[in-house]
RNA sequence: GGGAGUAUAGCUCAGCUGGUUCAGAGCAUCUGCCUUACAAGCAGAGGGUCCAUGGUUCGAAUCCGUGUACUCCCACCA
């Protein structure tokens, strides 16, 4: 086979994915090995793939095909998320340049529109992870809408209801108004903004004189229904049991006194608008206020704000603002800096509001949770997540699941017309409740009326790891889990962001507990958010995140992953610089030009192996085995790149620069088969250590290396294990590097090109065993170990030995003298502040044996190179 | 307002239970090299008040106090 001088990723990548796919090697399904399991963090079905997904499904890639090279049982369940809002959002867009409005349409008809959506777009995101070279086992895609799942999202519902634990209320929750729903407390995103702070007059009813009140929103005046002070206030306590008018529609409010009021904000005084406000509501509550609304579902004002009828929010502010000017009741307008809630999903600024809504109660739910990460059941990395965790939930809130939409899971509820309600699976199930709860044996299906209402998204992901095997429910019933759901319940690693620790998360833990038996993973990897290199979110609006498709074409999928991992600290933010996908390019292109350097190589089979050959495979074999080692701890601790970079320095420093230089053949000459066999095996583990990072280039030489069978595939070949190795081996194989680094030196200070043969004269306790390689390396003529020293030579220290290079006339003893002064000089420093610490009696009294014995064992070595340099310096004087 | 985290080379970060892995890595920079796998490369080199300041200790990048700067999470005073 011959070997393209230039590696084409493109072309390469796409035909392994394809062979992977063709074989199913992705594929899993119980059976009598240990499993390994993931499920992704289902991606919104129309979305795109962005920085963060890549992280994130690298980071999944990796482990999960370096768990099935360990023999692991692997399996990587795929999927996307309905995402309620998002979907919603984008559906009424389309429609909306087509000329349709939503509320023209039926829900049916809506529907199908949105349904003919996710056909077309649902699949994008999907084939954008094939490229990255994800190993899916796509057989096992689901969709949260996908009927079995639908069915479960039902079967929670009811069985919450039926525990109590779901209730329906009026309550103030966060009202979008640009998606029309509410939304929970978790997608509100609060942010700083420069905004005004009014002043305004309300006139004291039956005088001429009036209080001032600052306020942030000056058009909810027109839902007033009360201002209040603080009690002991000396400034208002006049205003006691009088009543005051809400400006420009003159409605007269009672003064209240409350001592939630801050006398130090504003003026004081504190305007009560029970319908807009959270605080005030509970005021609302507390003094038995009346509640006007005077906003519609869209942000408008309504018909109860008697003024600006269906203006917008925003524009009446600037409205009132004039007008109140005109009516003289504007006293003044300071600048202000306050944090206002915007939606996670359409950005627009939060209205709080009135609205009837369905919560589930999570106090108690929670409770098992919360212990499974505490006691270290389900363990977070990195574990400062733990505190973070453990407050959200012992202060958890009650959760509002519906929405106001109709892309999603329609609430099993179904009213009848007495305003009464049932909760059940199916119609089938609602309407036979519905007979018993009032007694009308004849009561019909049209009788009944289903909620409109949408669950939130997050309340079918909350099952994703339960019910992508087993729709069940397995652990809430009597029911016999299936197969799926015992082999591979709880999966092993979550791999996410640390954005959806609340959304996501820890309900899945908490859903873990109350339908599956236990917690539903092992392990959660939290990755960090990727920003700019100026540390700024990737964000469309700031235009600021490359698009992956574009950069793996540039750069080859296998150097974006690098890319990504060498930057992925986990919990830390992480910096994305393209630079980091170019060093995976480049290490691509380095891998296989070592590939190209062995493949073309000639094979002499009667030649002998010579010595340095055979000690620099078991010098580099026994460098592979202690990294082995070293990369088993840096999994377990999920330091992935930290692991990449061990790899990547395995292979470009120890066995591009030193093992393949040590066993290269001279120029013109074969190698022996004992090497070149050698070689190829040393070159096969190298790749497999590298196949979960880079899968798709080892893939391609891994093929090229021997013939493989037509099936045969590097991501279901064995993960080389780590073996016993002699430490010793390692440290002859520094000090061989040392020796050729100095040797290198000298020959550069001096200018000697590297076909010169030299000669190497060494004074001290040296191991003879790295002899052979480092003439090889050095292109030594001989190597002679001597007492005497001699002239003209330049020197250097390893340790406490002493090596000479003869250089005759080419000495330069002036400069050679400076060097080896240089180095005496600091000696000395060293020497002294040695002695120093071993003539301290608190250091020898207080100091463990072993750290003073090091520190003697300094001070000999020290002493001992000073007589030498001592010594040398002596001769050369002398010459 | 409450909580958490971070601060080490130009950049991104390691540095575990205080002591030979103690000041490190990769990238970038600089200096030589088109040397018979690779210039997307090879061989070398320089580069640090370990944020500041007190303390504990024979010994502190590491532990404790205080301060400063940044980041994140939670709460939401109009």
């Amino acid at each position: 086979m011959d070997v393209p001088a230039k590696y084409n990723p493109a072309e390469v990548e796409d035909k392994w994915y394809q062979y992977w796919l063709k074989n199913r090697f992705f594929h899993s399904e119980p059976n009598d090995r240990p499993s390994y399991c993931i499920v992704i963090p289902p991606p919104n079905v129309t979305g795109v793939l962005h920085m963060g997904h890549m992280l994130n499904n690298t980071i999944q890639d990796v482990l999960v095909r370096r768990a099935r090279m360990q023999g692991y049982n692997a399996c990587w369940v795929p999927g996307t998320d309905h995402a309620s809002i998002a979907t919603e959002a984008k559906v009424v867009e389309r429609l909306r340049a087509q000329g349709i409005e939503k509320k023209s349409i039926s829900r049916d008809e809506f529907l199908k529109y949105a349904w003919e959506w996710k056909e077309e777009h649902g699949g994008i995101i999907l084939k954008q992870l094939e490229k990255l070279g994800a190993s899916c086992d796509w057989d096992r895609a689901t969709f949260t809408m996908d009927p079995k799942y639908s069915e479960s999202v039902i079967r929670v519902f009811v069985d919450l209801y039926k525990k109590d634990l779901i209730y329906r209320g009026v309550r103030m929750v966060n009202w979008d108004p640009k998606a029309k729903t509410a939304i929970s407390d978790e997608e509100v995103i609060y942010k700083e903004v420069q905004s005004k702070l009014y002043y305004l007059r309300y006139m004291i009813e039956g005088e001429d004189s009036y209080v001032v009140i600052a306020t942030t929103r000056p058009e909810t005046i027109l839902g007033d229904t009360a201002v209040c002070v603080n009690p002991s206030d000396p400034r208002y306590q006049h205003l006691k049991g009088k009543r005051v008018l809400v400006p420009l529609i003159n409605r007269p409010v009672p003064v209240i006194m409350d001592d939630y009021v801050d006398m130090e904000f504003g003026t004081g005084v504190l305007k009560i608008t029970p319908a807009h406000d959270v605080n005030d509501y509970v005021l609302g509550d507390k003094y038995n206020l009346p509640t006007i609304d005077i906003f519609n579902d869209d942000g408008t004002l309504n018909e109860d704000a008697q003024l600006y009828v269906g203006m917008d929010r925003f524009a009446v502010r600037k409205q009132i603002e004039h007008d109140l000017q005109n009516a003289g009741l504007l006293d003044k307008v300071e600048d202000y800096i306050n944090k206002v809630g915007f939606s996670e999903r359409t950005d627009v600024a939060i209205e709080p509001k009135l609205s009837m809504q369905w919560f589930i109660k999570m106090k108690e739910l929670s409770e098992p949770a919360l212990e499974a990460v505490m006691e270290d059941d389900v363990l977070l990395f990195p574990p400062k997540f733990k505190n973070t965790y453990r407050h959200w939930m012992e202060n958890i809130k009650d959760w509002c699941i519906s929405r106001q939409l109709w892309w999603g899971h329609r609430i099993p509820a179904w009213y009848m017309l007495d305003g009464e309600f049932v909760v059940a699976e199916n119609e089938h199930d609602a309407l036979h409740l519905a007979r018993e709860k009032s007694g009308l044996s004849d009561l019909q299906l049209s009788d009944l009326r289903q909620d409109e209402d949408c669950l939130d998204t997050w309340f079918s992901s909350w099952l994703w790891p339960i019910s992508v095997f087993d729709p069940e429910l397995p652990g809430s019933e009597e029911a016999e889990p299936n197969d799926d759901f015992s082999y591979y319940y709880p999966t092993t690693d979550l791999v996410t962001a640390p954005e959806i620790l609340f959304f996501w998360v820890a309900r899945m833990i908490i859903a873990g507990y109350e339908w599956a038996g236990g917690y539903p993973f092992r392990n959660v990897y939290l990755t960090g958010i990727v920003r700019d290199k100026q540390g700024r979110k990737m964000s469309k609006s700031l235009g600021n995140s490359p698009d992956p498709i574009k950069l793996m074409e540039q750069y080859s999928a296998d150097g974006v992953r690098m890319g990504m991992l060498l930057s992925s600290p986990a919990g830390n933010d992480i910096l994305f610089d393209e630079s980091l996908c170019e060093q995976g390019r480049n290490f691509n292109n380095k891998i296989w030009n070592a590939f190209r350097l062995v493949k073309s190589w000639t094979v002499d089979k009667e030649k002998e192996q010579p010595l340095y050959a055979e000690q620099a495979v078991e010098w580099f074999n026994t460098k592979l085995n202690k990294t082995i080692e070293e990369l088993n701890d840096d999994f377990e601790k999920y330091r992935l790149s930290e692991a990449l970079m061990r790899v990547y320095k395995l292979f470009w420093d120890e066995f591009s620069s030193w093992y393949l230089e040590l066993v290269k053949p001279p120029y013109g000459e074969a190698v022996d088969s004992k090497t070149y066999l050698a070689t190829l095996i040393l070159f096969d583990e190298l790749l497999r250590l590298l196949h979960p990072f880079m899968p798709f280039i080892t893939e391609e030489i891994w093929h090229y290396l021997v013939e493989r069978k037509e099936n045969e595939s590097i991501m279901v070949s064995r993960m080389p294990r780590a073996e016993e190795y002699d430490e010793a081996v390692l440290t002859n194989g520094e000090r061989m590097k040392e020796l050729i680094t100095g040797i290198r030196n000298i020959r550069k200070e001096r200018n000697i090109p590297q076909k010169d043969t030299l000669e190497l004269f060494i004074n001290g306790e040296h191991p003879a065993e790295i002899d052979s390689m480092v003439a090889k390396l050095a292109n030594l003529e001989k190597i002679t170990p001597s007492e005497e020293k001699p002239a003209n030579a330049s020197s250097f220290l390893i340790g406490t030995i002493e090596y000479h290079i003869p250089l005759g006339d080419m000495l330069n003893v002036e400069e050679e003298l400076k060097k080896l002064s240089e180095e005496l000089k600091y000696l000395q420093g060293f020497l002294v502040s040695v002695r120093k610490k071993l003539s301290n009696e608190k250091f020898l009294s207080g100091a463990p044996e072993h750290v003073v014995a090091v520190e003697r064992q300094k001070q000999a070595d020290a002493e001992s190179k000073i007589k030498t340099l001592e010594e040398r310096i002596a001769e050369l004087g002398n010459l």
